[in-house]
DNA sequence: CTGAAAGCGCTTACAG
DNA sequence: CTGAAAGCGCTTACAG
């Protein structure tokens, strides 16, 4: 078991030449189905796995395709990923995945091992604080692709995988707006980030439409996460007018402020009505059930591992792609339905 | 930039041999100072890359460190993953990973590719209904060290990297009865595995110590996820004779459940008390809010990794070792602790 | 401290 | 349909 077979002994063993043998292995139509079926046979038989650095040294390519994302340990992220390596597994890719922390100092370190990884595509979504293309420079330079999704970088003529964040945030704002509701607060992440400008355009849009006047004071730019939702409920009970409904652009967010709100003697959805997003499972097990947008992030991460591959093999050309757009969905639940008293 | 910059361009520019090249960027005790500084000074303005195929070729070792997990998209997995990328990242290493959604037959297919990879390391935390070591075993004959992590299969030989879940779940149930319960359904997953196997033994333990005899019909083997939350719900509310505490091995599961419980009008705590598992962000942001067990989950991810570099790097030798055990916590909320009505 | 040379295991243009 | 031969870019035992 100590040595490894190469296609030397499986030569030797059938007088034929490694030449043959690795046009056998790899199905190359010149080669006869009987040397085929020999050479696979033998090859079973002795145990052979193929050294991908000796053919990767030689084709000049990995079939390994690298992901960057702001952080694995967020639902929405760790689904794509999901998604991603689904794709990648059944299609014989690797993938190499690595975390900015979204930070864009490690984003750009990330992108150097990719690149000295030799990845044949690279896969992104931006950190927070990204506001440079630089790092990526070297991956259009040798022609190795480059998709962005989710939190995208625009202008720089790479495709880009995403949803439409601005009829989300449209029709997130309209829907509280439908249940009566116009002073909302919408609670969002760093607005240099497409997902967030895009959810705070169909946010206005939707204002705009009703003739409810936009209010910057009405716009708070957070982390987003767990203890800024609990901060944004202390922020709204020092309220002298407190807003009627929340548009958060994120689940786990929503989730903590309304938590929070209801310890306060805050009713939700009577007294404040608030929509997130993503459909984090979180969203369905409190105590009113969020209304949110659902954000496909499975089929995100298959779509993006799936269109790389299929670029990369020449069947599909991403040259002229500049978006694929998935739906999303809005799904409404109690966080948003406002309880008619009666008598 | 089309042309990649070799070893051979900067002996040649250099006039040196391209061995010293080599050794120099490498950092060979063997080589001069002065020439070291020299190659790296030139190598960084030709903007040299290695090319880790030849090396890998050459060397026949990859940096490369292989990671199964059950799935991606769980708050433990993604974290622990996260805290491997971590470390792997600051040590140079890659990740590559993959998951076993659950089954043994995917999971066999990714050791195979893992193997195929010729992955320096391997990682592993096994699916629910894994019963064989069989798929490990080239790694085993090939001497590639193989490490569990959370959910393990014993008796192989290969360390395991794990929290006391006997004593987690002791403690868990232990608190549950020092709050005067005593009919104390337990929700587990597949009993297979080390995890809830070993929980249930703590749970056991402490009927046995406070006196209370064991049910088996209190035992309830689920898939630990949302949808079994709200059916154990469900069967909750049919049984005659109700529980008066529930300690469920999953928190995402408990939410739900106590969510559940909730619509149907019984009240969690003072109807019946529910102890998690996990300590997901979710604990924190329901109502009431859920007593759990804190799970180290980066911790266990950065010292699986560290363990298995420090064991490739020689620095440490795992041969010996048969297991890292984690501290993890009971942490008290509002889920477990019964208001006492006065008057 | 440095160099010459062999070889890691594959793939493919060229020839037949 | 098959083979001989070169070469991908590195590392290292051996020699000096």
């Amino acid at each position: 078991m100590a040595k490894e077979i190469t296609i030397y002994d499986i030569a030797n063993q059938l007088q034929i030449s490694p030449a043959t043998v690795s046009r056998a292995l790899n199905n190359h139509p010149a080669i006869n189905e009987k040397t085929k079926v020999l050479v696979n046979t033998k090859a079973d038989e002795l145990g052979y796995r193929s050294n991908k650095f000796a053919s990767n040294l030689r084709k000049q390519s990995t079939s390994t395709i690298g992901v960057i994302v702001p952080r694995l340990n967020s639902y929405i992220m760790s689904t794509v990923l999901a998604g991603m390596e689904k794709v990648a597994n059944e299609e014989g890719f690797n993938l190499i995945i690595s975390q900015s922390l979204e930070s864009q100092k490690k984003e750009i370190a990330n992108a150097q091992t990719m690149f000295n990884s030799r990845v044949d595509g690279l896969l992104v979504s931006v950190a927070f604080d990204t506001d440079s293309f630089e790092h990526f420079q070297p991956f259009l330079k040798k022609k190795i692709p480059l998709i962005f999704f989710d939190r995208i970088l625009e202008n720089n003529n790479c495709p880009s995988i995403v949803i439409d964040n601005t009829k989300a945030g449209y029709e997130a704002t309209n829907h509280l707006i439908q249940q009566g509701r116009s002073n909302i607060l919408h609670i969002t992440g760093n607005l240099q980030r497409n997902v967030y400008a895009d959810r705070l355009k169909g946010y206005q849009q939707a204002l705009l439409e009703n003739e409810i006047p936009f209010q910057k004071a009405f716009l708070w730019e957070t982390a987003l996460n767990l203890e800024a939702g609990k901060e944004v409920a202390q922020r709204i009970k020092a309220m002298p007018n407190r807003p009627d409904a929340l548009f958060i652009a994120s689940d786990l967010c929503a989730v903590a402020c309304i938590s929070a709100l209801k310890e306060m003697g805050i009713d939700v959805p009577n007294d404040i009505s608030v929509v997130g997003f993503n459909n984090d499972p979180v969203a369905q097990v409190i105590a009113p059930k969020l209304t949110t947008i659902h954000y496909p992030a499975k089929e995100m991460g298959e779509i993006a591992v799936k269109s790389m591959i299929n670029h990369l093999k020449g069947t599909m050309n991403l040259d002229k792609t500049n978006a694929i757009t998935l739906r999303s969905e809005l799904i409404v639940r109690e966080s948003s339905r406002i309880i008619e008293h009666s008598a």
